[in-house]
RNA sequence: GGCUACGUAGCUCAGUUGGUCAGAGCAUCGCACUCAUAAUGCGAGGGUCGGUGGUUCAAAUCCACCCGUAGCCA
């Protein structure tokens, strides 16, 4: 029987490129989406630029352009990406759309006739500069705990302490560098805790992953609160009915983007929308997520739709992140790859090849390793797979004028090959690409073991045995087209190249049922050809040149940008500082400090203990030794952990991309930096 | 800090309910072959399954604690 199957991957947000990140997760929605269809299912997959929001309603306003440009500007680069990578969509849209606005406003408007919404007023940070209310993360101080400067208005990057903006000691707002006031505003709230029962018995029935539910279970146990749905004016997003200047928060109508997208889609095609998305409908809705969001996706989104009489997702499939080389993806060590920068460099499809092998139906991270994508790729799709009707082609256009035999010789070994597709869609189905990927490559092993049992290059030699030469081959051939129907939903371009060679329709899972027999074949071209370590040397230097903190002129979006130069002080006023040279003589860890390094600091006579926050971006060993730049006039600060003598002098926004001060060779403990 | 996961050969990963579970691919080494994009086939070496305790006749597999890694804390 026919499926009928609503398939989404999460919304990018529409202010800045998609990288290899991003492309898990589309990757993965993809090829899943492609096996459905190729199974003979009917399945929609639906997509949209997420276009609401404060971050791209300042960054429009950074770039001097409006909002609308911006959104339609980055849109256009993410779909470019997408198709080049061979992101099949049925449908992509944005979230700023009249089909979005109409929904979004009809499951508010239901909730809220349903008793879901609240509203009532609370105290929030407030940008008088500027005239608006500020989120946490564009407020930033010293944190009330342990002190560290420049922190976020939520947590402390230091110490690992959460808070609200009030708490932050000496707080700027981060757009104009104002003191936040605290003022009043009426606020609307989305009552979660209405929805528990109905999502307990949702997540412990199969919607999600175990893992996921394991999650959900904990967040029950601390007990579902109300949701701040609302956000004041200036917002770029769509306004409450029913309020003159309250805005949706960009996360209400985000996932309502996928019902949008669809509708907009079936109005093209036809489609009864209702049909998909009535309570007790029969289709299937799937969502492909990261696991960051799992609690916009798992909670708020099934109630939403519940309040509002929808039909709630058939399946939550949450994926893990991307690390390359083993670490968080780094802009300065040339590992934060766009999808772009990919693709001036190397093959989609041997990507898309790579993450299957190592994809599960799990929400483990997924690590790109340059040498093993390498290896893995050629030794697979070009040793392996492509190399079967590479090996075998040739005697078929030399000796038979193109033409297949009329029958198979081994035929037992074909119907083995038919009957484990079965167990190669079952993977598929339920995600497990690695384990799908392992059968084909097996299977491929034993299409090479077969050719080389038979030799046919021996046979070939001797007039009487040319037509088992013809036999073998066609054998090997049919054994290849199934391969690559099987490996279809994962290298679709490829595929595509065998269908050309094999002189075939485009085929479906159905079509490897019969062997191709007296048939004619095109002349073999490389399908795929080989991955040089160098081109990977030069995507990574690309990447490094493109992303890496620049140097030069002023950059929109740079340091400077960011964080820009203070006020002018006096001579006197820097003199009052006393940089010293200093030597890290130990470095060690600190227990229950997420972020700290104890250093022990040689001046040259005297020995300081300093509590950095560098365990982001270094391991102790790789201080243990150097020379570096610290405060030695700094007052001593009590920490929780002991008291800390000074601070070591290092440059970055944080996380992985922290850079020690180093002195030129030839200084010594103990000298006077001025 | 709390929580959810993860830590198995040099690398990337399999190992359903505890009992041929110590495996695969790649890499390395040897042999064979020459049809093929130096591709393929056969064979070999390599791990006290993060650590320490515990439960059990039996643990990579269950429990506790510790170490390391990632994420979440709305």
């Amino acid at each position: 029987m026919q499926r009928n199957i609503l398939v989404t991957s999460a919304l990018p947000y529409a202010n800045g490129p998609i990288h290899l990140g991003h492309l898990v997760e589309y990757i993965q929605t993809d090829i899943w989406v492609r096996f459905q269809k190729l199974r003979g299912n009917r399945c929609i997959y639906v997509c949209a630029d997420d276009a609401h929001g404060t971050p791209i309603m300042l960054k429009a306003r950074e770039l001097g352009i409006t909002p609308e440009e911006l959104i339609e500007r980055i849109g256009r680069e993410h779909q470019d990406d997408f198709a080049a990578f061979g992101i099949g969509f049925d449908n992509y849209y944005t979230t700023h759309s009249q089909e979005n606005r109409e929904l979004s406003e009809l499951i508010y408007e239901r909730n809220r006739e349903a008793g879901h919404i609240d509203s009532r007023t609370i105290k929030q940070a407030y940008d008088p500069d500027e005239g608006m209310f500020l989120p946490d993360r564009y407020i930033k101080g010293e944190c009330p705990r342990c002190g560290a400067a420049d922190q976020y208005g939520d947590s402390c990057e230091a110490c690992g302490a959460t808070y609200t903006p009030t708490d932050l000691i000496n707080p700027v707002s981060v757009i104009s560098g104002a003191t936040p006031e605290e003022r009043e505003s009426l606020h609307y709230f989305f009552r979660l805790q209405d929805f528990e029962t109905m999502l307990k018995d949702w997540a412990r029935s199969g919607h999600v992953q175990p893992e996921v539910a394991n999650k959900l279970e904990e967040w029950f146990q601390e007990g579902l609160r109300e949701w701040d749905i609302s956000r004041d004016a200036p917002y770029f997003g769509f306004r409450i009915p029913g309020t003159e200047d309250k805005y949706f928060y960009v996360w209400l109508d985000a996932p309502i983007g996928y019902m949008a997208s669809f509708r907009n889609w079936c109005e093209r095609h036809g489609e009864d929308f209702d049909a998909w998305w009535d309570a007790d409908s029969d289709t299937e809705l799937y969502h492909f997520i990261g696991k960051d969001i799992v609690y916009f996706h798992a909670l708020f989104w099934p109630a939403m739709l519940h309040g509002a009489g929808f039909r709630k997702p058939t399946r939550i499939c949450a994926h893990g992140f991307m690390t390359v080389d083993g670490a968080k993806m780094s802009k300065s060590r040339g590992t934060f790859i766009m999808a772009h920068t990919y693709r001036n460099h190397l093959n989609p499809e041997y990507l898309r090849y790579y993450m299957a092998a190592k994809l599960g139906s799990n929400v483990h991270d997924l690590d790109l390793n340059l040498d093993d994508f390498t290896q893995r790729v050629n030794s697979d799709l070009v040793g392996k797979l492509v190399n079967i009707a590479s090996r075998s082609s040739g005697f078929i256009t030399k000796r038979f004028d193109g033409r297949l035999a009329g029958e198979l010789p081994a035929p037992e070994i074909y119907r083995e090959f038919v009957a484990r597709g079965e167990q190669i869609a079952e993977a598929y189905e339920n995600r497990e690409f690695s384990r799908a990927v392992r059968e084909i490559m097996a299977l491929a092993d034993q299409a090479n073991q077969y050719f080389d049992e038979e030799q046919p290059w021996v046979l070939a030699r001797d007039e009487s045995t040319l037509p088992q030469v013809q036999a073998i081959c066609t054998q090997t051939l049919n054994l290849f087209r199934v391969l690559m129907v099987y490996l279809k939903p994962v290298v679709p371009g490829i595929a595509a190249g065998a269908e050309a060679f094999l002189n075939v329709d485009e085929q479906n899972w159905q079509s490897v049922q019969a062997p191709l027999l007296d048939h004619a074949i095109n002349r073999f071209q490389p399908l795929a050809t080989r991955v040089e370590r160098a081109q990977v040397d030069a995507m990574i230097e690309e990447s490094r040149e493109t992303l890496a903190p620049k140097t030069d002129a002023p950059d929109t979006s740079g340091p400077l940008a960011d964080d820009p130069i203070g006020d002018t002080v006096d001579i006197d006023t820097f003199a009052r500082v006393d940089l010293r040279v200093a030597r890290i003589r130990e470095a060690a860890r600190v227990d229950g400090a997420d972020k700290l390094l104890r250093l022990s600091l040689d001046l040259g006579g005297e020995t300081r203990t300093v509590f950095a926050g560098l365990r982001s971006a270094y391991a102790p060993e790789d201080l243990q030794g150097r020379l570096t730049v610290m405060v030695a006039n700094l007052a001593p600060r009590k920490m929780r952990f002991g008291v800390s003598e000074g601070m070591v002098l290092a440059a970055g926004p944080g996380g992985d991309e922290i850079f020690i001060l180093e002195p030129d060779s030839g200084a010594r403990p103990g000298m006077r930096v001025k």
